[in-house]
DNA sequence: TATGAATGAGTGTTCATTCAT
DNA sequence: TATGAATGAACACTCATTCAT
């Protein structure tokens, strides 16, 4: 952005046309391809616009600046994976399984598509200062799992603390989206699955041992 | 036009420097220093140049191309942190500590500097397709685990599986490069590390509970 | 550092360039220019573009990059002069005047205008494997000839054979080309066409002595 | 050339090596390569340098800079084949044959190979003005045959002026020339030399029947 | 004399962004 | 509101040439 850098995350404009939202999400889903298929260095807004079957001007009507339009899917992606989350976490209907290994299995659904996508998309976020922005789904999941801890701590279990926390959902998260951007074959596998609920279950029964 | 600055100027080499090396090192330090204070957006190879002391030229005379500095860079931060982590696990003098708390402050040490230029880094070498490179230190950590097992397991325990040490050896130092990333105040903190040793801890007693 | 020149500098848009063909016409009359003057080692294309009075955007917008300039330069080039000749060979008014030497006529006045810029050209079209396009409007006119050959050979002569119309076509086009290039004195002289014609002359002459 | 321009011709060092002429040789012979395979844009002083086996400090001892090798080059050709075209007329054993066809068949034979290479340099030294020097030998050539016109011009005619001596010249040189560039494959054709002599003394021949 | 690392002006090209229509 | 031609700052990279050794 050789130009005048702008707030980036100023709106310009509240999409007002019938299909403004349709608009917005030929916009993503144009860049979501591009970044998928040629990655970030061939992105560049021109492209966008053209294969959103979208006028560069129409864009900008949009987007104040192209990094803006990444910020934007960013922090959409990033909900929806929490809302998932959450969902599983909560309203999930299938009781027989435990909520940690319905979590753990959202969250690799959730990072299973378009990897390349949602990493660069990640990296933009972070790249522009959002890593508490990116912190927040985690510890609202975080928060999530205190509030329900009868359900999905051990019973009787004393709940970890902050730090124990932070360690415990990173942990879970991050596993997940290297093995996702690594590609490696066993995504989707039981055993995986397996792993990472032994990785917080023996957690949490460690830190009672502990006490 | 930008017309001819300096047509008969006094010339001023400065004297011829003394080692490839050093050159090396100066353009490295300059770019991390550039990436670490300026980011990504700003990093040009004239900049690198001048911040390193050196002419265009001769930075071209050492890398090819712009990336080839900073994928360059990555790799030497791998190797690093691997030998670091690696002589952790082996060659501590410290015995009273266990090798898992040493490897874990080994690991935190040694993403404790320049985060942001060492996550720039990292991105960059993973846009080249350069994830197994990034997973290739982390396998050998673990494949030293494997072999140092008697010292590092539970007695008696049975070694995790392939799977299974990918989950615990991304674990731990994704947590601590994400804590690092996020520049969260407990880093650094005996709490933090206790909390990873646990998460190792737990993992490994679990797995053998379940056996 | 060259520093934002002029951030909020007043916009100076001359009103939207009327049309496409005026734009590429200004490209290659500025293209012509430079060369014409100053050589083709001066000629770079943000020259152009200011000398044409066109943004080096907008120029990018017409041409891919600068050789196409060229090329596209060499090629309308070609087939200017050689709708000139073969109107000399056929629809030209004059009758009292033989064709071939209308032709060598309108070659001289095609080929006397800005010679230096016409041989980079050409030399330019050449460099890039252009060598057949550029025989081309030759053997076009070499064609013409043939099938005119009751106005233009002597009465009762057999036609040359193909490479016999080589010869004589390259022999006409190419003194004139190399007098053109050496900017002899004689260019336009009534003495010069006079050769010319007997060239061509003296050549189908002999040909039929010698049938 | 982006630094100050130099006087091409100034010499920089007389030889004195034993295998000064050695070096030089190896220069012409790298850069001709250089011209014929890859091209003029592929030329550059450092693969001179490099293909010659002589390091790039040698090369500028013995050239002032990189145009000073080609126009070395091509002064070189010129003479080669002026010679051998002289030779044709005047020294060449065989008696049978007459001195034009003889002429017109050294020219094509010193024409015949690293076309690409000699149209190269003939282009430089034009570009350097070198046009009038590129015209020296041809009027050597026709000073030669004016000075045998006896044995060459058929008997009793009047010689031709100099501007028909011009075209006469010329239109063979550049005819065989052209049908190098264009790498037509009559070249070395007997029809090919029969119509370029049948050229030549039909102007000869038209010009006596016009007195 | 020879070497080759270093110099640095120069240039083709890209692309985010604007704004007249 | 939409369009898309135009703008122009920015930058990666080249290569002729120098000169300390």
């Amino acid at each position: 952005m050789p130009a005048i850098k702008k707030a980036i995350d100023l709106k310009r404009r509240s999409p007002r046309r019938a299909n403004a939202r349709a608009t917005v999400e030929a916009i993503f889903e144009a860049t979501a391809r591009i970044l998928q298929s040629e990655g970030k260095a061939a992105l560049n807004t021109n492209l966008i616009a053209e294969r959103a079957g979208v006028s560069i001007g129409a864009l900008y009507g949009y987007f104040p600046n192209k990094d803006a339009i990444l910020l934007a899917m960013a922090r959409r992606e990033l909900d929806l994976v929490r809302d998932r989350v959450a969902d599983a976490l909560t309203r999930e209907a299938n009781a027989d399984i435990h909520p940690v290994r319905r979590a753990v299995r959202a969250l690799i659904k959730g990072y299973g598509t378009r990897s390349r996508s949602r990493r660069i998309l990640m990296e933009t976020l972070f790249a522009h200062g959002g890593s508490e922005e990116m912190a927040r789904p985690v510890n609202e999941i975080a928060n999530l799992i205190l509030m329900r801890s009868g359900d999905i701590l051990p019973k009787g279990a004393t709940p970890p603390s902050p730090i124990g926390m932070y360690v415990l959902t990173r942990a879970v998260d991050s596993v997940i989206r290297t093995a996702t951007y690594e590609n490696v074959a066993f995504i989707g596998s039981p055993a995986f699955e397996d792993e990472l609920v032994r990785l917080v279950n023996g957690y949490l029964s460690e830190r009672n041992r502990a006490a």
